[in-house]
DNA sequence: GCTGCTGTAAAACATTTGTTTTAAATAAGT
DNA sequence: ACTTATTTAAAACAAATGTTTTACAGCAGC
């Protein structure tokens, strides 16, 4: 009945391990010795459980990400529900899409600047390309918010509407990403603001972006879209 | 008179060799051989000319951020100076905020993909950090940046501005690099608009942004910003 | 014509990388 | 207790990396 040996331990300290250190360093960047030193495995062991570094890499993604999906779409359900098919608001949207990251991050065990790090490295590095696993995952969120914010701003453009989630994208993966950069930046100015009062700032920018007046383009410039 | 041999030539096809591989692969990614060889010179050159490939990204960096931010004090002091001491418009704050990537962009002779990715990676890669060449006129830039915007928006408190100017930051940053794998996960859904509609959707979205109410955070759960 | 300087080219350098191989140790099955 | 499968450990592998060394070519000035 007990697990054999040590399999499942040692993989979780591999992963746990490959966690703190692509955070901090970037795929790419760290070697697997790097990562079987910390976690007090031999080289082989990643090869060994995960196959290649690839796939390793693969995995501390998915492991990431899909409890993030996972929560979003949960929130998102939830909010629904309680709105007994009337329309939800945005805030109630964003807060779905954004709180997530705090939510999965308290509960991950990892230190708060590392989870954060990790999340904007998955968005950000090898292209932003997600495993293949978690694709199917994430284009489904992504659809389940679009068609939902359809419908609470139903004048607005889907294209407009789409370019405008992809922004709030961009502003969360760069405020996860850089915020101690941010901090140095500034020197200090933009303060020591705690994760409920950032997230609450995310969600007022991206309320009053995704509600802005949507600009029509001069079509003598060559608007190609649609 | 005449320099000696090919030197600055020489430096030229490495650096713009270097521009095209660190835009598509990221700094980190590119080895010198291929750089070499594709400005068709020797791998000992990128050492003699630069030193290593740390001051070689440097350079390269420095070439390519120093132009947008000059471009960006120039179309903000002109906005000024047609704005006779009255505060200027949001929408021409982020103008000069955004377009410079655009026109330098366009005097640059590379591919507009090419350099959207390198103007991310410049803000991504390596943590974001920039040389200290750059550092200077950056911190300067973003300085004056928030100084006019606080004239303008008067009614905003510093630090909220200050990091509502930071999710613009992500806003601008996230779109230029993801341009393509935004295409590929909405299927083409997002359309195919030019680069002009694209800056008007930023500046659009960013305006609500910064325009948007700033929501009070409940004090009982420890606000540490002052 | 020699000397010195600048730029180029090829080769060699020591490290580090991901991965495989080989062998030993440990647990489970009968 | 013997066998088998699973997991770990150490060593070896080939390939690639940034950098340095060495030698050679072109051009200047005295």
């Amino acid at each position: 009945m007990a697990i054999t040996k040590n399999s499942e331990e040692t993989k979780r300290k591999i992963i746990s391990a490959a966690n703190a250190l692509f955070a901090e360093k970037g795929f790419e960047a760290v070697s697997l010795r790097e990562i079987t030193a910390l976690a007090g495995a031999n080289v082989a062991a990643v090869n060994y459980h995960f196959g290649n570094k690839e796939q390793l890499i693969d995995e501390v993604i998915v492991q990431h990400v899909l409890p993030v999906i996972e929560e979003r779409m949960r929130l998102l359900k939830d909010s629904k529900k309680s709105s007994n098919g009337k329309p939800i608001s945005i805030e109630s949207i964003l807060n779905a899409f954004i709180r997530p990251f705090l939510t999965v991050m308290n509960n991950s065990g990892q230190s708060k600047a590392l989870f954060c790090k990790l999340s904007g490295r998955c968005m950000s590095d090898r292209g932003g390309d997600l495993p293949a696993r978690a694709v199917k995952e994430f284009v489904a969120m992504l659809k389940e918010f679009t068609h939902t914010l359809q419908e609470t701003i139903p004048q607005l453009p889907a294209k407009v509407l789409l370019w405008r989630l992809h922004f709030s994208f961009g502003v969360v993966a760069h405020t996860l990403m850089y915020e101690e950069r941010f901090h140095e930046i500034t020197n200090g100015g933009c303060g020591t603001p705690n994760l409920e009062t950032t997230l609450q700032r995310m969600i007022d920018f991206c309320q009053g972006g995704l509600l802005a007046q949507d600009s029509p383009v001069d079509k003598m410039k060559g608007e190609v879209d649609a």
